[in-house]
DNA sequence: CCATACAGGACCGTTTCAGTCCAAAAAGAC
DNA sequence: GTCTTTTTGGACTGAAACGGTCCTGTATGG
């Protein structure tokens, strides 16, 4: 199994409505209202992405929240990053040392961190504006290359 | 976060072997004591990977598992797939239908699917021969391009 | 001064996953 | 033919992680 967490998920939600959202910010019981998530829930993910300076925060009536940058400028890499904060790894021995006898020897260890990164990398070329886009119309131009883009342009090889 | 689970991470590894060991058939007790997980487990992990048909067993003395296939034409995602039943998907409601009631107006999920898709490209693109293979030594011809290779030369766009 | 809204942390409940065990069947060995 | 070795399938258990909730405090504006 391979899978983002719900928080994570949930904030993909959240940062999707904020982008699509006119000027201005949003309360948290509007948000959940939007979004169909529980208010103490939303607060949380909100909480943590506040924290991690994604969102910027009013508080006091009229107050609320709203993104810190620009949807282009935010990645799903580190919308995820925010939710939680162990380091990002997809295997456990990748994320931390010391937990395995054969380490040192074992190279499915250090496969698995390529690999890690190489992923990470692809989370870091989708952006919200990205994830916001209906890309279910059919366009002229098919710019945005998404997820494959970066990678292959700059012939990566996992770090070798 | 985004993790794989630790039995498919462990599968990885008791796959690693294999492909490793020479020849002939090696009994649950030898790969736990080589992996230096526990034989339940290891046994566990087995069975899934002889259900879904990337090991063969045999049963009574000298009997074993082996790889029904040869390590190039086994790739991650397969394994990572055998330890579970649920379809593939990063995120529930990529994965499962009627969980939210915007579920059809909604990019977040839709654009949700197609990286899923493309991370398991990413995955299915790497073998258990390249999880096996030393990368740490310096190569002259680097000709593995790894999990960033196939979608650039197929100039993927998600899907579109 | 009061109402609104965020901040931070503590806490609990539940699901999910890892791990174990047991009875049964198959396959050689003697 | 029987005994031993090994896989098979399922059920069961324990624990940890995660999602979710709540409470207290602080800032802000009317």
């Amino acid at each position: 199994m391979l899978r983002v967490s719900r928080l994570a998920d949930y904030a993909t939600v959240v940062m999707a409505f904020l982008a699509q959202s006119p000027g201005g910010s949003r309360t948290a019981p509007d948000i959940a209202a939007a979004t169909g998530l529980e208010i103490p829930t939303v607060s949380k993910i909100l909480k943590r992405l506040v924290r991690t300076g994604l969102l910027q925060s009013q508080r006091g009536p009229k107050g609320g929240y709203q993104l810190a940058q620009q949807p282009e400028a935010i990645s799903l890499a580190v919308i995820i990053e925010a939710m939680d904060d162990q380091p990002m790894g997809l295997t456990r021995c990748s994320q931390f040392l010391g937990l395995c006898a054969n380490e040192s020897s074992c190279s499915v260890r250090t496969n698995w961190q390529r690999i890690s990164r190489e992923i990470y990398r692809q989370l870091s070329a989708v952006t919200l504006a990205d994830l916001v886009e209906d890309m279910s119309a059919s366009r002229q131009n098919p710019v945005v290359t998404f997820v494959s883009g970066q990678s292959s342009r700059e012939g990566e090889r996992l770090g070798r």
